[in-house]
This record gives structure tokens, sequence and C-alpha cells, in this order.
RNA sequence: GGGGGGUUAGCUCAGCUGGUUCAGAGCACCUGCCUUACAAGCAGGGGGUCACUGGUUCGAACCCAGUACUCCCCA
């Protein structure tokens, strides 16, 4: 068989995804004889492509996926996507256009079948990119928000809502996007920092020649201000108690009110209150009951209440009212300050304060099971890293109630019906809104009754993902008759997800599954950080700085992207991106490949095995179960880059750069010797059960190299293979193991030193009370000695090193002075060392307050130091 | 303005209950090697005032206070 020098990842990729998916092995049923291991996928926009935040998070749960399914879990990664409402009406608004259809000419139905053709066509390409990546979701239960029975589940969430008091309507100040016509979640604003103009305007008082200046960054909304505020106790507005002043341009006359809510350094301490257009100013006039002029229409243009600059849009009328306002004399001055300015995260939209009529959530009762489900000494939802409890805390302790209503047409339409006298009802349908209508209005007919127009906020859908996805009767039928899915995967395992949607997502799922199982609807949360490009700058289509993920795995493989991505992530730490990571990740796959190419090319024959070769495995061994549990306790904490760089050197270091080495038949005479059978198998082990642990990380590669091995069954696959269990730890095997490699090391870098080629044998001479037992042979082989006994003398000519209690001579030319030089200065060291840990000792209070362990450690610090220093000794006197 | 992080090698990050040889890893760098698995490699090496100041302690990268810089969230 001819095997490529360089692993080629694409014909892997090509071949066993599509050989995965045929065998089923990412498809999940209910098994009571095994136990569920689900992840959620957090279900991307529909209207989205893959971009380096989706490869970090989804490579993180197809790692976690992977093992449990190797762990003998039942492992369940439902992915979908989310319909995210007005990200997507933005793309079919955008698309009619460019057809030269305008929204507002279609008719409601109409622009749906729009939608849905738009989403048919190119909604899921993300999913599709998901499987590039060798993402094992069991796609036969692909979910989408707006499928029709998810979307029966979030009507019939409004509707219990409803009756149980939670939902109400009402006029609020809400976040406006003048754009997208929609009302947005606080949650939704991005506030940018601005320079922003701060005016200074002059009110004239009326039956005065006097004005109060006021200082505003909005000058076009004045035409709706309805008082002038100033604090109580500030003495330069005193006089103004009583007074009305009159609004330039308009000559209205408002009047001056005192509230203590007023910031008297700010600008001029006096303050324009503009009830429509302010949020706080709206608070000032409720309290002060002042009437609300709105001056702004919803496409944000001056409306007609304003009087003048009727239908001009806000910014122009901004830039037109100051000038006449200078022309007029009415600007004293204008400041640059900065400001935060509010923009909409879909359509970066400047957001209007502005009130309307919207559907809200009480968040204080519902929420509150969610907060005790996190915040708690034994939490039943642990987020990872925990830093974001705090977050989560405070957020859940100060929050706010839900606007769940949204201008639009795509998505879930509120199921609230009016009669058009005032009264209103919620329910599923039509035909239930009229017999609940008729019961307080006998004269209403099915004709004049409206369905509420509004659309239902795209996270109201999707904190039910882990309910719906599983059971979409679940909120009719209640957690007793739940169905199979749902009672056996619910409460899912992990959820990997980015902090930026804690609140939004994470904490709403939270409350939906409490309210609606009474359970959480997951143990793990992992919280990814945001990846950003190696100037720490959020990767960006604005800023172009982002590699194109499919692109990457093309140049590097799916496997060297994978370990790319993660090699430094920790948990809820922003990625610093820098390609040269997934060119690590295609190094160790390439020295993964190499070292098979090794194996499978070793000849075998009937003979024996050597003793290096036996020393060897026995090194391997107990390595391989130490590191596996280190591995796999990193796995437990989720410290995924740990595991995975602890995997990585396990193989490239404990087993091609030792092991391999060591049990690599010679040469002779340019012929590759055999080597024997017993070896042989154990080192195709060794290969199979480092496979199966590197398996999560990359998965194509170690599938390719398991049918390389030999011939396989059909579902004898890396992918389900069984993974490794650890033998019990034999610590002083492991400790002489590892001073052998100190030893290894230390005979190299003599050959170093002394500018010997590596081919030149030496000879090792060991003095020891206890000294090496099980890897005398290994010594030889991989130090390349040609001699290694142990003997009690000084040998004359000799380079000498210690390795824990053991002296260590190599016979080579040495220059005495240099040696000399070299020895005092270790003697000085461990000098050192010995005072620091002895006036530890003689400390009285170390004695009486440090525990006892401590001090007996202290007391073998001191011993071997002395034992060091003497060895270290006799050395130096030999040289003479 | 309120809340939460962060600052450790040139870069990206570990460092768990304060206690060996605890100052670490990967990359980058330097030296020597085209040694027939792998130059996408092998062998070896150098490199840090743990942001700063003070405190607690027998003992501090780690705990406390303050300062500087920085990131995130909320208003």
């Amino acid at each position: 068989m001819e095997i490529g020098k360089t692993y080629n990842p694409k014909e892997a990729e090509a071949k066993w995804y599509p050989y995965w998916m045929k065998n089923n092995f990412f498809a999940s049923k209910p098994d009571k004889t095994k136990k569920p291991y689900t992840i959620v996928i957090p279900p991307p926009n529909v209207t989205g492509v893959l971009h380096m935040g989706h490869m970090l998070n989804n490579t993180i749960q197809d790692v976690l996926i992977r093992r449990a399914r190797m762990l003998g879990y039942n492992a369940c990664w439902v992915p979908g996507t989310d319909h995210a409402s007005i990200a997507t009406e933005a793309k079919v608004v955008a698309l009619l256009k460019e057809k030269g259809i305008k929204k507002t000419d279609l008719s409601r139905e109409d622009f749906l079948k729009h939608a849905w053709e738009w989403k048919e066509k190119y909604g899921g390409i993300i999913l599709e990119q998901l499987k590039h990546l060798g993402a094992s979701c069991d796609w036969d239960r692909t979910k989408f928000t707006m499928q029709d029975e998810l979307s029966d589940a979030v009507l019939d969430v409004f509707v219990d809502l409803h009756k149980k008091g939670h939902i109400y309507r009402g006029v609020r100040m809400v976040n406006w996007d003048p754009q997208g016509l929609t009302a947005v979640s606080d949650e939704e604003v991005i506030h940018k920092e601005k320079d922003s103009q701060l005016v200074y305007i002059n009110y004239k008082i009326k039956g005065s020649s006097e004005h109060v200046t006021i200082a505003t960054t909005r000058p076009e909304t004045i035409m709706a201000d309805t008082a002038v505020c100033v604090h109580p106790e500030d003495e330069r507005y005193q006089h103004l108690k009583g007074k009305l002043v009159i609004i330039p341009l308009i000559n209205k006359e408002v009047p001056v009110i005192f509230d203590d809510y007023i910031d008297k350094e700010f600008g001029t301490g006096a303050l324009k209150v503009t009830p429509a257009h302010d949020i706080n100013d709206y608070n000032l006039g409720i309290k002060h009951k002042l009437p609300v002029i709105d001056a702004l229409t919803a496409d944000g243009k001056i409306s007609e209440a304003a009087q003048i600059y009727i239908g001009m849009d806000r910014f122009a009328c901004r830039k037109q009212i100051i000038k006449d306002l200078q022309e007029q004399g009415f600007v004293t001055k204008i400041e640059t300050i900065k400001n935060k300015v509010g923009h909409s995260e879909r359509t970066d939209a400047v957001i209007e304060p502005r009130l309307s009529m919207q559907w809200f959530l009480k968040m204080d009762k519902i929420s509150k099971p969610a907060l005790d489900a996190v915040v708690n000494d034994d939490p039943e939802v642990k987020l990872i890293p925990e830093k974001f409890i705090n977050t989560y805390k405070h957020w859940m302790e100060n929050v706010h109630d839900w606007c769940i209503s949204r201008q639009l047409w795509w998505g879930q339409r509120i199921p609230a019906w009016y009669d058009g006298q005032g009264n209103t009802v919620v329910c599923k349908t039509k035909e239930e809104a009229f017999e609940k209508l008729r019961s307080t209005n006998t004269e209403v007919r099915m004709e004049n009754i409206k369905q509420d127009e509004d659309v239902l906020d795209t996270w109201f859908s999707s904190w039910l993902w882990p309910l719906t996805v599983f059971d979409p009767h679940i909120i009719k039928n209640g957690w007793d008759k739940a169905n199979e899915d749902l009672k056996y995967y619910y409460p899912t395992n992990d959820l990997v997800t980015a902090p930026e949607i804690l609140f939004f997502w994470v904490a709403r799922m939270i409350i939906a599954g409490k309210e609606y199982t009474g359970q959480k609807p997951f143990t793990n949360v992992y919280l990814t950080g945001i990846v950003r490009d190696k100037q720490g700058r959020k990767m960006s289509k604005s800023l172009g700085n982002s590699p194109d993920p499919l692109e990457l795995i093309k140049k590097h493989g799916a496997d060297g992207v994978r370990v790319g991505m993660l090699l430094s992530s920790p948990a809820g730490n922003d990625l610093m991106f820098d390609e040269t990571y997934c060119e690590q990740g295609r190094n160790f796959a390439n020295k993964v490949w190499n070292a098979f190419r090794l194996i499978k090319g070793f000849m075998v024959e009937d003979i024996k095995q050597t003793e290096a070769q036996k020393e060897a495995i026995l090194g391997f061994e107990i390595r391989f179960s130490e590191q596996l549990e280190l591995i796999n306790d990193n796995y437990s904490k989720y410290r995924m880059s740990d595991a995975l760089m602890k995997t990585i050197k396990l193989f490239w270091d404990d087993f091609c750069a030792w092991y391999l080495e060591a049990i690599k038949p010679d040469f002779i005479d340019g012929q590759a010797q055999p080597i024997d059978k017993s070896t042989y198998q154990t080192t195709i082990n060794f290969l199979e059960q480092l496979m199966v642990i590197i398996h999560p990380w990359m998965p194509f590669i170690t599938e390719e190299i398991w049918h390389l091995i030999g011939e396989r069954k059909q579902n004898d696959c890396c992918i389900v293979a069984n993974w490794p269990k650890s033998q019990s730890l034999k610590e002083d095997l492991l400790k002489e193991y590892d001073s052998t490699k100190w030893i290894i090391t230390t005979v190299r870098d003599t050959r170093a030193q002394k500018k010997l080629s590596p081919k030149d044998k030496l000879e090792l001479f060991e003095t020891s009370s206890k000294p090496i037992s099980h890897f005398r042979n290994f010594v030889i082989k991989l130090a390349n000695l040609n001699k290694y006994e142990l003997t009690s003398e000084k040998i004359e000519g000799t380079i000498s090193f210690i390795v824990n209690d053991s002296s260590f001579q190599i016979p080579v030319s040495v220059n005495v002075e240099e040696e000399r030089e070299r020895i005092l200065k270790e003697i000085d060291y461990n000098k050192g060392f010995l005072k620091s840990v002895q006036v530890k000792l003689a400390n009285e209070k170390f004695m009486n307050n440090a525990k006892p362990e401590l001090v007996e450690l202290e007391r073998k610090k001191e011993a071997d130091a002395m034992g060091k220093i003497k060895t270290l000794e006799a050395q130096l006197s030999s040289l003479k």
C-alpha cells in the first residue's frame, strides 16, 4: 500500500462524514439501557453563514458529544436554526426591493410567502457548512423555531402566561428602530460612544426680558418640549417659580418645573423636558402630569405635531434647526461632547425612544426560580467559568419586564384578538376569540374581530428550544404527559454558548424550563469567548478581518482547524485567533500520520522482543494511564485547551519521541531490521487507543487511520470505539521512568556540548543506592550508549551529573577548569537552597503553624540538598 | 454613574487550598542536524522585577487595600 508522506485531509473528510451518516452513528433514540448525553445546539440564525464564532462553539460541542459517545453514553446533539425575525425580515425586504417590490405593497400573506421561499432556498446553509467541520449532529432531529409545531408551542406559552397574569399590554417607552420599524429589546440596543454636539439654547421667560438656557444634544425635539425642569435647590433658578418659558421658533409656552432628578452640574442645570422622546423625561412627565407630544413619526421623520419641519428626517432637521436657531440668535454656544448613542443591533439605525403599545412579560416572579438555580452554593445549573455567576446574579436581581412584541410579520403572530370596541382576548384561534368576546360583547361579529398585527420576539420562541425540540406539545400537555423523548433527554447536559446571550437566551431558557417542567434545561453552561483577530479586534464583516472558515478548512483540513480553534481558548476568555494555530493543528495531524506510516512500515517477523522494547512498552503503559487520568480530569472541569494540549503531548512526546524511538528497529547496512510480533501488536494497540482519545479533536484523521490499521467490519469505527480505561497509578515506576528521561536528555545534552555526533556511542556509569532498574535498556537505546554500568568509584576524566539521588558519570575528554566551574556553581545554588530550607526549619513560627506533612517535606528537602552537595563535592575532588 | 473581569516570557495563555525544584506550556527565537516515519521534522538552548505601591503572614504570582492601564456588562 502506498501511503503519502503528508496527510491529505480532503480525501478523509469526503470519505468519512458520509460513512458516519450512512451508518447512523450520529442518530440517537431513547434507550433506557443507556444513559443519555444531550446537547441542543444554540440555533444559528437562519440567515447566517458560518463564522469563526460558530466554528469555536460547534467544535467544542462536537468534542463533547463525540467523547460522550465513546464513553458509552447515548449521545444526542440536536441541530436547528432560529427564524431571527428582524434579521430575516430585513433580508427579505432587501431582496424584494432589488426586484422592485415594496413590502408595503404586499399583503401580510404574500410577504410571508416570499419569506418562506427565501427560507427554503437559503435558510440552513449554515447547517450544511457545519458538516464540513465534522459536526456529529443527529440531523434527523433538525428543527426550526418557526416550524408549525414549534410555533404552536410558542402561542401556547403566550396564552398560558397571559392566563397566569404574567403577560400584559401597555404603553411604554420602547427602543424604536426607525429603520426596521419595530421595537427592539434593551438587549438589542448597542450603545456606541459618539461625538455629539451639545447645543445651548435660550428660552425666553414669559413676562421678562430674561431667558433661561438649556443644553441639549437633540435640538430637533424642542417642539415636543412640555416643560423646562430645574433643581429645586439651584440658586440660579429660584426666581423661575411659577413662571412660563417660551419655546423658540414655535413660540409655545411651557411651565418651569422643579425636581431633584436634575443634575445641577450638567449643562446649565436646566433641562428641556420632552416626555415623548426620552425615558427620563417621560417619567418626569408622569410625575408632573405633563402632556406628551410626539414630534416624530415611526420612520424617524418630524411629525405634524411638531408644527414645523414636518416630514423632514430627524438628522436633517437637527442640522437645520441648529442653523435656524443660530440665525435667530437663540444659540449661545455649541460644545462637542462624548455620549453613548443607542444603535439597533440589526439595522444599526440610531434607536429612538418611543412611546407605543406593546406586550410585556412580567419578569419579577417568573424569573425567581431561574435565579436560584444558578446562584446557590450547590447550583443546579453550573456556569463555566464561574465568574459569570456574578453577572448573571446582577442581571436577574435587576431584571426588567420583557417587551415581547415586534412590529414585524416574520415570526409567530401574537394570539390576541380585538373586537374594535376596546375588548381584547388572548387565545389561539379566531373561533375561540369569537366565543370569548361574545361573553362581554354580544354584538360581536366574526368579521370585525382583528388579530394583533405584531409578532413575538424571536427569543420568545428560542427560550423554549430545549423543550420543544423534543416535545412541542409539552406546554399544552404538561410535564407529566411529556413524550418519551423529552422524558429521556431532558434536562440536557451541556449548553455551549456565548456570554453575550447569557440573558437573552440562557437565563430565559432556565425560566421556561422551570416554569413548564419544574426542572433546569441543562446542567452545565460552557461560555465561550469572542473570537478576535490577533490585534484584539472583534471579527466582523465590516472590518473584513475574519477568515472564511470553509477556506481555512480547505487550507488546513477540518482536523487542523478544530485543533487550531481550541489550542488557546480557555472557557469564557476571548480567543485571539491567529491562523498559525491552525497550522499547529495541521502539523499535529501530519505527525499523527507519519507515526502511523512508521508503524505500518514495520516488517514483522517471528523474532525475540528486545529488553529495550519491553521496557519502552512498560514506560508508555504507565505514562498513558497517568496522562489519561489527567485528560479525563481536564474534561470534567471543561478545561478544553488543557485536555487538548495533554492529548497532543501524550502522542507527540511520549508516544513518538520516547516510545516509538525506543522500539524502532535499527538499520544495519542500510537495511531496516524486522520487529517482533508482540511489540508490533502492542504498538498497534497503543495506536488504536491514541486514535480514540484524539478522535474528539480530530475525527477525520483518526477514523482514516483506524481503517488503515487493518480490515474493519462495517460498524467497527473509531467514532464508536470505547474510550480507554486507565490502570491504577504506579507512582514509583512513573518516577523512575521520569528519571530515565532526565538521564537520557542529559546524555544528549552532554553530547551536544562536546560537539559529538548523535551517532557516537558513549558510556554511562551510575552511582546510586537505588539505581534505575526497570528501564536500563531503554536508556541504552535512547541515549545511544555502549555501556551503562553501576559503579561506586569516581572515574577519572568524566562529566558528571545528578538525577534525583543518583549520580552519573560519562567518560569524555573533560576540560577540568570548565567542569570545576560548573560544579562549583551547582554547589553554590544548592547551598543557597539548603540555607533557605534550614531557615524555615529553624523558624519556630513555621514549625508551630505549618502542617506536619509540610514540615516533613522541608526535612526531606534539607536531606536531599545535603546529599546533593555531598555528591557534588565528591565529584569536585575527583577532578583533581 | 453602577457592576464584573483582566494585567505572568516577544505573542497567546496555564498556574487549582498561600508551602519542594513554582515561576510553567504552546508558538516565536537561537544553536546543531536533509539521522531512510515526519524539515509540517529531530536533538539541544536562551528568555519573566508575576503591572505598580503598601499591608497581612513564618512564608505571597496567589489573600487584603490603594494606584495605573485595559476589557466586558448595565444605566
